[in-house]
RNA sequence: GGGCCCGUGGGUUAGCUUGGUUAUGCUCGUGCGUUUGGGACGCACAGACCCCAGUUCGAAUCUGGGCGGGCCCA
C-alpha cells in the first residue's frame, strides 16, 4: 500500500512497461531534456553529459593505451567528395550482387549512398553554394580524404586514430533517447595497415578494447558477424555488439569494420612498400556512440531509476547529513571531514546539503542510481560509525576508521554484483529458436516466439534460407556467432551438419 | 511509402460529444513559518488552451489548413 502510494508520486511507470519506463527515466534523472523543439536531439544535461564523458573517459583510455591519436575533423563535408564514396559503394555493390544469387537480393533501397539521411548546407549568408555541404554522417569520406597525404611509406603505418564528435544522420523513423537520434554522440577508430593480416589484427585488438569497456560497464553482449546482406557495402566484413534491452530487443552498441583495400582503391591511399613498389593500405574502423549509455540505463534500472555502475557514475558516493536543531553545525563540520577524505583518495562523492528532508534526498539519488549513500546523523556522531546505503538495497553500519578502504570494498562488491545479476538476465534471455517444420510446401514453426527473447539456431544455409526464418519468426538475423558450437548440429532450416551458430532478434 | 491518434501552466491532467461566469486536480516552482534517521505541514504567490483562417453575438470546444508530436503496418 506505501508502495503504491510512493509510486504514484514518483510517476515512475515499472520497468516491465520497458518502452515508458525508459523515456520517462532518462528525463526524470536529469540526463536529458527532450523538449528542445527538433526531433532527435535532445539537449543533453549536467548529469547526464557528465555520465557520457566518464563513458568516453574509459574510451580515450584504451585509445592511448593501444596508441591511437586523437584527431578532430571538420563537421563539414563538400558534397563532391561523397560521389566518390558513392561510386565505391554502388561498385561494391554491384560486385557483391553478381557474387550472390541474384533472386537472394536484399536492400535496393541504398542506390543514393548518404545522400537521403544527411543533413545539407546550401547556403552561406545570402549566398547559395556551387558546392553543397553536408554535415557528417560518419567520417570515412573526410579522413580517407587527408589520409593520402599522410601516408606515403610503409613507415607511416599502421596510421591509427580516432575522434569523439557529434555526427548527423536525418532519421525518419522514431527517435528515442541515446537510442535512435539524429546527432549522435560518435566515436569512430580509423586506421591503415600495410596488408590485410595486419589490419586483421587490429579488428582483434578492437575486440579486446570492447571486452573491457563492457566490463567497466557491466554489460553482457552479443558479438557477432553481421550477415553478409546487412553488411554496409564498404565493408569486407563487420562484427557487431549487441546489448539485449528488457524488452528483448537488441541494442547494436559497436561495431568493428574490416575494410580490406577496398576504400583505399577509391581514395587512393597508396604507399611504398619495402620493395619499392606501391601497394594500398588496409583499413578497419571501430565505432561506438551514446547507445553505450542507453544500454546501460536500460540494462542496469530498475522499478526506482536508474542503476549507474560506478565506472560511469557521476557520483559514486553522495553524503546524506541528517541534522536536527541543536547538532547541525557539529554534524555538517563532521560529514565534511568525511567528504574530503573520501575525495582525497580519489572517490567521486557528493554532499547534498540542500534544506530538505531527508528521506526526499534518498528518493532523488536513487532515481539517479548512485551506487552508494552514506548518511551521517547524531546516532552515527556518538558511535563513530555511519549508515551506508548500496542502490541495490544492501545496507550496513561501518566505521568512520577505515572507511575508505571498506567503501572502496563496497563499490567494488557492488560492480561486481551488477555484473553477476545483467549476465544472469543475459543468458535468460537467450533461449534456442523453436524448430522448424516443412510439411505441405510450406514452412511452420513448432512453437511461439516470445516477445521479449533472444534466439540463437545452427544454420547453414543461404540468403534466402535466412529470409524464410526471418519471415517465419519476424526476427533479425543479428549474424553467426565468433564461437563455434561445441559439437556439429542440423541447420534449422537445411538439415546439413554445421557447428555455425547464429542468432535473431528484434532489433532497435 | 500507407494508415490511425494526439497538441491545455515546467511536468501530468479535467473540461471538448451538447460553444457561454474567473479553465479543474495533482506535481514542480517561489516566499514566510514550524520541521529533518525513507517523499513533512500550514498560509500566501506564480504559471497554460500549438499557429493561421473560417463559422458565430460568443471558440480550448465546431470546420479547414499549417506546424509539432506519438503509434501501427510495409
Amino acid at each position: 500500500m506505501v508502495n503504491q502510494k510512493n509510486k504514484a508520486k514518483s510517476g515512475i511507470p515499472p520497468k516491465s512497461d520497458f518502452n515508458d519506463w525508459y523515456p520517462f527515466i532518462v528525463e526524470a534523472s536529469g540526463m536529458i531534456d527532450k523538449r528542445y523543439p527538433i526531433k532527435g536531439m535532445d539537449v543533453w544535461r549536467p548529469f547526464g553529459w557528465k555520465t557520457m564523458k566518464l563513458i568516453d573517459s574509459h574510451t580515450h583510455k584504451e585509445m592511448e593505451d593501444t596508441n591511437h591519436g586523437e584527431c578532430n575533423f571538420p563537421l563539414l563535408i563538400p558534397e563532391d567528395l561523397l560521389e566518390k564514396e558513392n561510386r565505391l559503394v554502388s561498385l561494391l555493390k554491384r560486385a557483391r550482387e553478381q557474387g550472390v544469387n541474384p533472386e537472394d537480393l536484399r536492400n535496393d533501397e541504398e542506390e543514393a549512398g548518404f545522400k537521403k539521411e544527411v543533413y545539407w548546407v546550401k547556403h552561406a549568408g545570402e549566398n547559395k553554394l556551387d558546392i553543397p555541404m553536408f554535415l557528417r554522417p560518419t567520417s570515412e569520406t573526410a579522413m580517407y580524404t587527408m589520409f593520402p597525404l599522410w601516408i606515403r611509406s610503409h613507415a607511416d603505418l599502421p596510421l591509427k586514430i580516432y575522434q569523439i564528435v557529434n555526427t548527423f544522420r536525418y532519421e525518419t523513423k522514431q527517435t528515442r533517447s541515446f537510442i535512435r537520434v539524429r546527432e549522435i554522440h560518435f566515436f569512430e577508430a580509423h586506421t591503415a595497415h600495410v596488408d590485410e593480416e595486419d589490419a586483421t589484427k587490429q579488428i582483434n585488438e578492437d575486440l579486446e578494447i570492447v571486452s573491457r569497456l563492457m566490463e567497466k560497464f557491466a554489460l553482457p553482449t552479443i558479438i557477432s558477424r553481421r550477415p553478409t546482406w546487412d553488411t554496409f557495402p564498404g565493408a569486407w566484413y563487420t562484427i557487431a555488439i549487441d546489448v539485449i534491452m528488457p524488452n528483448g530487443r537488441t541494442l547494436q552498441v559497436a561495431s568493428v569494420h574490416h575494410y580490406r583495400d577496398q576504400w583505399a582503391k577509391a581514395f587512393n591511399i597508396r604507399y611504398e612498400n619495402i620493395e619499392g613498389g606501391q601497394s594500398y593500405v588496409h583499413q578497419t574502423t571501430y565505432g561506438m556512440s551514446e547507445r553505450l549509455l542507453g544500454a546501460i540505463i536500460g540494462v542496469h534500472g530498475d522499478d526506482s531509476g536508474l542503476v549507474l555502475p560506478p565506472d560511469v557514475s557521476p557520483f559514486q558516493i553522495v553524503l546524506i547529513p541528517i541534522i536536527s536543531k541543536d547538532n547541525s553545525e557539529i554534524i555538517m563540520n563532521k560529514i565534511n571531514d568525511i567528504s574530503n577524505k573520501l575525495r582525497s583518495v580519489g572517490l567521486r562523492t557528493h554532499l547534498d546539503e540542500r534544506k530538505i528532508r531527508p528521506g526526499q534526498k534518498y528518493y532523488d539519488w536513487e532515481l539517479k542510481g548512485i551506487p552508494l549513500r552514506l548518511d551521517f546523523g547524531g546516532r552515527d556522531l556518538k558511535a563513530n560509525t555511519i549508515m551506508c546505503t548500496t542502490r541495490l538495497g544492501d545496507k550496513e553500519i561501518i566505521s568512520l576508521d577505515n572507511l575508505e578502504d571498506k567503501v572502496i570494498e563496497i563499490i567494488e562488491d557492488f560492480k561486481q554484483k551488477l555484473i553477476i545479476n545483467s549476465k544472469i538476465k543475459n543468458e535468460k534471455a537467450i533461449i534456442r529458436l523453436p524448430s522448424l517444420e516443412h510439411s505441405s510446401g510450406k514452412w511452420k514453426l513448432t512453437d511461439e516466439i516470445s516477445a521479449n527473447k533472444v534466439y540463437w539456431a545452427p544454420f547453414e544455409g543461404n540468403d534466402s534460407d535466412a529470409e524464410i526464418v526471418e519471415k517465419m519468426t519476424s526476427l533479425t538475423f543479428l549474424g553467426e556467432s565468433l564461437e563455434e558450437l561445441s559439437n556439429e548440429m542440423e541447420c534449422c532450416i537445411t538439415g546439413k551438419l554445421t557447428k555455425k551458430k547464429v542468432f535473431l532478434a528484434k532489433t532497435y
